[in-house]
Parts: structure tokens; C-alpha cells; sequence
RNA sequence: GGUACUCUGGCAGAACGGUUAUGCGUGAGCCUGCAAAGCUUAUACAAGGGGGUUCGACUCCCUCGGGUACCUCCA
């Protein structure tokens, strides 16, 4: 497989002849996720699921920063505590992703649960002589590492340059980050250096190598993490380690709303808990992955509504083979493979989703056009199911399933029904419709038999 | 200003030199008591502008132009 590496700018191959280990930059749990965050967790989430069906383990380490200037603000605004803060939203966090159908990270490590290794890490700075103390904490020295500037292509005189930043009269260089910030204000920790709490950038440095090693297979995350977070992370770890940090850098399109960047600062953010009630996981999914994963995707009601109709469209598929029950078959074991290698070779080719969806789209479509010539024999919808439940399964879709209660219920409904269209009394075999309908059921009334799908309930349809 | 990415048919979006992707939408038809869904079929000067390399370019090079992101809040 091979994956775009933002550092190279070349694809480079994913070893995966063992373990992968992968670490994705979460969330600051200030605040709702929104659509933008699902993206990025949304397009690991397929990664590691297409890896896992390919029999490989994966570790899949992501991060909450749950100390952070927005934390402890919302608190003194809220006037609650950083703690009740952070807790909260990464509470409401998993609400949210287990909605989306993502599946649980390996971990999910806290920057305030590793303040030791974090302090760790930077007395080993502070012992290479990279890191250095100041009136305000304790910061990074960028020009003891040569190569800054390396993944976002920046140049450090440049920077300095154009730079718009507030110079820190205690640093030696503007440049410099903070790798621990002194502070009264709680939470804080103590340090060999003074009362505070960590920067935003060493806590990925500490905990992925905690958890992954020095040298791991795949850090991802948003684009506009690119600089100076990764930059960051990539000065203080190759500092700390002295070899290699992450071998792929993947990084993930912003969602955008009429060509702008969703973000909470121009305030065009659409929250994950209101598409979810509005659209649901799989039409949130399937946009999500619509486009390359490296290219923003821009976010409107039209698209959704196009994922809907496609939806509608795996929803039937699922229920024609389900109902299936014609004895012949076709011979299609050929056409199915190849789909599913083209469903592969699109996601080895760095990470297409789109067209892996194309050849699960095509593989409903066939499915469809051979229920609908009554050609779709039981030994074919078999094989079908199969495949298709493979690639649902690697694409995180779920289909809406029906207790056997329901079902004799509804083929009561159905007989009475076709009783009814017998003797002509459409407005009676109509209402039996309407009322399947409101059950979410909708019927297909094929040539000689009607069966039966459930539907997603979707607000917004 | 710097850096990166991007510019494809009404819309969305692929193919990393040669094969009219694909989906949505739209038109017509099949099926149906009607509907829905599905299926069939049709639909598009397609390539931001201009050069170049090549037998051949959406794909490579140059140039001009538009857009977006990042340049210490950011997934």
C-alpha cells in the first residue's frame, strides 16, 4: 500500500508485513466536534478497518488534549473547572464518533495523565541543551535542530521574516515554542522548573512515543496541523530520540462550507450531534470519503442529499438479496472479484476512496440490475452478500436491521395487502402502504411478488 | 509577501502519456392499479488562459491568471 507522505512529498510504502502503528492527532475537548474533526477520525477509521481486513493489527493511538488556554478559558467563562470541561466534551465525544460508527483507538492517552513522561521528555531536552529556561517556561530552541521547517516546507529565516508574531521578550528566538508554560492557575503541575502546565506540542511527542516507540509507521491528522504542530512535534522528538519520528506523515483535507474552511473562528461550523440527527452515520460517512482524503471536501446540503440517494440505493441492494429467491444463478464469481480487487487497488493506491466507492457502487448497481431482470439467484446473492458486507464493513456502513417480530408483522401487512390489490381495493391496500411507511418499511413490488426494506430514518429527507 | 495545494462536462469527482471513468441531476422508456424503488437508454464544446516536449497530454515542462489552506487558535 502506498500513502502520500507530506514530509517527502512522495508516496512512500506502508510496510505491511507486521504490526502498523499509527498515531492521529484528536481533539482539544473544548467544545463540540465537529464535521471537520469527523473527517479526518472518519477517514483513519476506514484506513485501519481496510488494514484489519487485510489480517494486519493495528495500534491506532489517538490523543485528547485535555489542557489547553481554550480549556481552562471556557472554564473561568463557564465558571466551572478545566477538568468538568474537558471531561464533558470528551464524553460527548464518544457520543459522537460511536454515532458515526467509528470504532474505538487502541487508546485514546490524556495529556494531563502523562505529565511525567512529558516532564521526562523535556529534562531530556533540557539536558542536550535544546530546550532552555526562561522567566515564562521552558522552551524549545528551534535553531539546535537544523532541519526545522522540513515537513511544512518553511524556511527558517523566512519565518522570521514575515512573521506576525508577538515577540516574547524571554525567549532567545521568536521561533521558539513553549514546551512548558509557567502558570498559577490550575491545572498545574509541578516541574523541576516551576509550577505549570505542558505546551500543546510535547504531550503527541511524549505520548506517541510512549505508546508507539521512537519511530512508528503513520502520524496523521488535520492539514492545518501541518505548522507549526507537527513541526513541532517532529523537532522535539527527532531532538529527544536522535532518529526517526513517524515514517508517513498523512494528512487530511479540511471540510469546507462554500470554499471556506469550517473552522469555530469564522463561525461556520456545523456540529457533528446536528448533521448526525439530521443525516445520520452513513451519509455522513459516505460524504466524508466521497473525495481524496488529502483534498478539502466542501460541505453542503446538495451533497448530502446526493449521498442520501446513494444510500437508498445500498439500502435496496441489501433487501433485494436478502429477499432473493430465485433458484438460478448466473455465473458472476468474476465480476464480483474484480470489483473487490478494484476496491482494493483504489485504497492501496494511496488511500482512493472515492473510486473504492465506485466499485462498491457498481457492485450494488449489478446487484440491482440482476434483481431487477429476476436473474439474481440465491448461490449469487451469497457470493454477493459477502463481498459487499466486506466492503460495508471496511466503509463503516451499517444497514438498518428488522427483529423477527417485526417481520411477521410485516408479512401479515404484506398478504393483506396483496388481498386487497387482488380484488381492486387499492385505497385499502394503499393505506397499508402508508402504514408500513411510517414503520420505516417501504415495499418494491416486483412482477410477481413484493418485498419488503427498512429504511434509515433521515430527518432531513 | 512566502510556502503548499488546487482549477475537468449543470453539479460532485477519478484515471500519475494512448481505453469517451463513476455518481448525482436532467430527458425518454420498462416495470406498476397508482406510487416508490429499481432497471434500460440518452445527455455533455469537458479539461482556467497561452506556449512547449511528444506520433499522441487531463496527465510532463514553461508562463500568465483564478481559488483555498498554512505562516504559532485550529482536524
Amino acid at each position: 500500500m502506498k500513502i502520500q507522505d507530506t514530509l517527502s512529498n512522495t508516496e512512500q510504502e506502508l510496510d505491511i508485513s507486521k504490526n502498523i502503528k499509527i498515531y492521529l492527532c484528536g481533539v482539544t475537548v473544548y467544545d463540540e466536534s465537529h464535521i471537520g474533526h469527523a473527517r479526518t477520525i472518519i477517514v483513519f477509521d476506514v484506513l485501519r478497518k481496510y488494514l484489519e481486513n487485510k489480517g494486519i493489527v493495528i495500534e491506532l493511538i489517538q490523543n485528547f488534549t485535555d489542557v489547553d488556554d481554550k480549556i481552562i478559558n471556557r472554564a473561568q467563562t463557564e465558571n466551572s473547572t478545566a477538568e468538568k470541561i474537558s471531561t464533558k466534551y470528551i464524553e460527548n465525544y464518544f457520543k459522537d464518533f460511536e454515532g458515526l460508527n467509528v470504532k474505538r483507538a487502541t487508546a485514546y492517552p490524556k495529556a494531563t495523565e502523562h505529565i511525567d513522561d512529558i516532564i521526562k521528555f523535556i529534562e531530556k531536552l533540557i539536558e542536550k541543551e535544546i530546550a532552555y529556561t526562561s522567566k515564562n517556561g521552558v522552551y524549545f530552541s528551534v535553531s539546535k535542530f537544523p532541519s526545522y521547517g522540513k515537513l511544512s516546507k518553511k524556511k527558517i529565516d523566512e519565518l522570521q521574516s514575515g512573521s506576525r508574531i508577538a515577540v516574547d521578550e524571554q525567549k532567545k528566538d521568536p521561533l521558539d515554542f513553549a514546551v512548558w508554560k509557567f502558570s498559577d492557575i490550575k491545572p498545574i503541575w509541578d516541574s523541576p522548573w516551576g509550577k505549570g502546565r505542558p505546551g500543546w506540542h510535547i504531550e503527541c511527542s511524549a505520548m506517541s512515543i510512549k505508546y508507539l516507540g521512537n519511530n512508528f509507521d503513520i502520524h496523521g491528522g488535520g492539514r492545518d496541523l501541518i505548522f507549526p504542530h507537527h513541526e513541532n512535534e517532529i523537532a522535539q522528538s527527532e531532538s529527544c530520540t536522535g532518529s526517526q519520528f513517524a515514517k508517513i506523515w498523512m494528512h487530511v483535507g479540511m471540510v469546507t462550507i462554500g470554499g471556506e474552511k469550517m473552522s469555530k473562528s469564522i463561525g461556520n461550523v456545523k456540529s457533528i450531534k446536528h448533521v448526525l440527527e439530521n443525516w445520520g452515520p452513513n451519509i455522513i460517512r459516505l460524504f466524508c470519503l466521497s473525495g481524496h482524503y488529502s483534498k478539502p471536501i466542501d460541505y453542503s446540503e446538495e451533497f448530502l442529499k446526493e449521498n442520501l440517494t446513494k444510500w437508498r440505493q445500498v439500502e435496496t441492494c441489501h433487501y433485494e438479496l436478502v429477499h432473493v429467491n430465485n433458484e438460478n444463478s448466473e455465473d458472476i464469481t468474476q465480476m464480483i472479484k474484480k470489483l473487490g480487487v478494484d476496491f482494493d487497488n483504489s485504497l492501496d493506491n494511496d488511500f482512493n476512496t472515492h473510486l473504492a466507492l465506485s466499485a462498491f457502487f457498481q457492485l450494488v448497481k449489478e446487484t440491482n440490475k440482476l434483481a431487477a431482470e429476476e436473474k439474481l439467484g440465491k448461490n449469487n446473492a451469497d457470493e454477493i452478500k459477502k463481498e459487499l458486507k466486506r466492503m460495508r464493513g471496511i466503509l463503516g456502513l451499517v444497514i438498518s436491521e428488522i427483529t423477527e417480530s417485526e417481520k411477521g408483522e410485516i408479512d401479515e401487512l404484506i398478504k393483506n395487502r396483496e388481498e386487497y390489490r387482488k380484488e381492486k381495493q387499492f385505497e385499502k391496500a394503499d393505506k397499508i402502504r402508508d402504514k408500513l411507511n411510517e414503520m420505516s418499511i417501504e415495499l418494491i413490488d416486483h412482477k410477481n411478488r413484493t418485498i419488503w426494506m427498512k429504511k434509515e430514518r433521515i430527518k432531513s429527507q
